[in-house]
DNA sequence: GTGCGGATGTGACAACCGTCACCCGGGGGT
DNA sequence: ACCCCCGGGTGACGGTTGTCACATCCGCAC
């Protein structure tokens, strides 16, 4: 009997997964959760084989509940589930130690093969999108990604830049090198380009 | 028996509403659909009693393929299930004479009572979402939006006039009373708040 | 200490953006 | 015929953006 916790912020779409899950005889859904922090509260409480998670959730994102459980080193493995088919989150959530990272893309039936071979100490990952994963890496630094992030908001140069404590130029500087760098033809396209990738 | 026919572009997400919904014993899905164009030929096909449909489909919108069902008075009732809590969309819903508008949100138990009140003729409509549908009206015109939309995809303004036939002085002039109208600092600004509230 | 590289600033320039006041031409009302 | 509204355009203004060359500072290797 594979133990499963589910943590997905969607309530019909984690009622639906936790009947999808429990037509199967040799798996058991113990509980599921809406948010990160739940889920973490539930992992250590019910300490169960297999974390079924969804990456984004309000407060603690599915990624960051995966590096919680790796440096704590809990004996529970994680399958992610999500809809974003963005190379940047699988990069990260390899990182993580996951052991699966399937796209809500995939046909549900998957989901019950991907946690049994995980639960069997493998790995489940979605095959196109494990091909692009080392395709193409993230080209933007730490400033740039944060610039770009607030650019992307609406916030003007020097905005940005009494935020992040920078002058106006600088700010202006960042932008620049992230619009060459993603080759877009401003910060609007670059914002939309960096952010489908996964990358901001 | 419910006949019921669902459509829904991630197929995780279908296989496990599908589960769902056959645990019902009054309920068997016939069907379903990986997006709009194909819902409508099973919808004509099968003449389900009802259509539970996500509205972000390829192709053909749940939204369209309500308004289609209407147009040619098939006797289908139709349920939309969503991620969007956008005024716009339960407004542009309730216009195409749909049975239920339930959030993705909502607690999954309700969605085979919300098919069950729409089967018997009555509505089922997310409750806090539908105070909010009536209270503040799309501001902008069919210009200011086509421009906006345009603009929030990172186009110039000599850009989008030339793709829709205009100086772009023009187009600078719909977007400043675009931008004046939500309140908005910039255009970046203003089509973030239109889209966060199903405007574009 | 010298030198190098990264992070941050500055100043200048051209292009673009947001705003405004105003112009034009074609329908409708009346 | 008259007026007025509406979609579209013009031109000008000041501010912002995108680019680039160059300056400064700090830390680290050698």
């Amino acid at each position: 009997m594979i133990r499963v916790l589910l943590a997905e912020d969607q309530a019909m779409v984690r009622g639906a997964l936790s009947a999808l899950l429990n037509l199967e005889s040799d798996i058991e859904v113990l509980a599921s959760a809406a948010d990160g922090e739940a889920a973490w509260r539930e992992v250590q409480r019910l300490k169960p084989d297999v974390l079924v998670t969804d990456i984004e959730m309000p407060g603690l994102t599915g990624l960051e509940l995966a590096q919680r459980i790796r440096r704590h080193e809990l004996p529970v493995k994680v399958i992610i589930v999500t809809t974003f088919a963005r190379p940047g989150f699988l990069r990260r959530a390899l990182d993580a130690g996951v052991g699966g990272y399937l796209l809500k893309d995939a046909p549900a039936e998957g989901l019950a093969d991907a946690l049994r071979t995980v639960h069997r100490g493998g790995r489940a990952i979605d095959p196109q999108l494990a091909l692009e994963a080392w395709s193409d890496a993230d080209p933007l630094n730490d400033r740039e990604r944060q610039v770009l992030r607030l650019a992307g908001e609406g916030h003007s140069a020097s905005d940005i830049g009494s935020q992040l404590n920078l002058s106006h130029g600088t700010v202006r500087n960042y932008l620049s090198e992230a619009i060459g760098k993603l080759g877009a033809a401003n910060r609007i396209e670059a914002y939309r380009l960096a952010r489908q990738k996964g990358w901001l």
